[in-house]
DNA sequence: CTTAGTGCAAAACCTTTGCAACTCT
DNA sequence: AGAGTTGCAAAGGTTTTGCACTAAG
């Protein structure tokens, strides 16, 4: 949150209540993924006055000064996570087909994958996504665990 | 298209001209990305009547049956590419933050470490996909090659 | 013939934008 | 005071849906 205060006040961009509340609600639900509807419904909740055109561009802003990453998981709305700094631990998702649950996976393997397409491509790489798509356990068992 | 007939057949669809024409899209321009409004220009050009909608309905459809995969390259729309299923060949894709080109990369180097998270997370892994994202070579030189 | 598929227009989403009022610094 | 910020409402863009009509099997 200090953090938050630097990282405008060096771009002179303001801190607001309603910028405080939006970074609160991340660092109040760290253990989710909450797109700018999910922001709206939890400030909304706890009686903020708070615009979704706001939350729009706070989260906007947010993923600029890279407080927050954006993450697409293909439901229809892009969800945020909070960017931790300090360590650049790479945690990448599974997702899961039947119930849209996602869970995070800690772990970066791909460091020599990433330097050796990085010398193929001529690409100048700075960051990268890995998702494995399946079905979480309880959603095997709803299905039966067939193999389909 | 052979397998396409098939698979609409082993569900009683129907092989229509408008599911031809947009699968017949696909194969000619194999080396893109199209979305939905791009296979509507590219058989609108061709004098097509095809409607909008019936597009977005068609490729829906062919994904679920594993003909396209549908992709998202954090553009406003879905992508899709041919489903090759001849080989279970991965390929996965650069996307450059500057420009917005993709380029795909072939090898998948990732069947141990999706084997370690299945095993982990008790997910039965189906998929998975692999986004690298950075600067192509000639956003790099316009950009100057500076390290931000 | 019967059922699925089509095109159109309208609706439903998510997200962005214009603008007057407002508020951090 | 002044630049940036907000909330609202309207507009934008993509995708979905209802429905009468058409066409594939």
């Amino acid at each position: 949150m200090a953090e938050l205060q630097a990282k405008l006040h060096e771009r002179r961009y303001k801190l607001t209540p309603q910028r405080i509340q939006i970074l609160q609600a991340f660092l109040d639900n760290h253990t989710q993924h909450l797109c700018a509807e999910d922001v709206y419904g939890i400030l909304r909740s706890k009686s903020s006055e708070i615009g979704l055109a706001t939350i729009y561009r706070t989260l906007e802003l947010l993923s600029e000064l890279e407080v927050l990453h954006k993450m697409d998981f293909g439901d229809g709305c892009s969800r945020y996570e909070i960017n931790e700094t300090s360590v650049p631990h790479h945690h990448h998702h599974l997702i899961c087909l039947e119930c849209g649950k996602v869970k995070e996976f800690e772990g970066d393997l791909l460091e020599t994958l990433e330097a050796m397409v990085a010398e193929k491509s001529n690409f100048r790489i700075v960051d990268h996504q890995l998702k494995f798509y399946g079905y979480c356990q309880e959603c095997q068992k709803d299905r039966g665990d067939r193999s389909e």
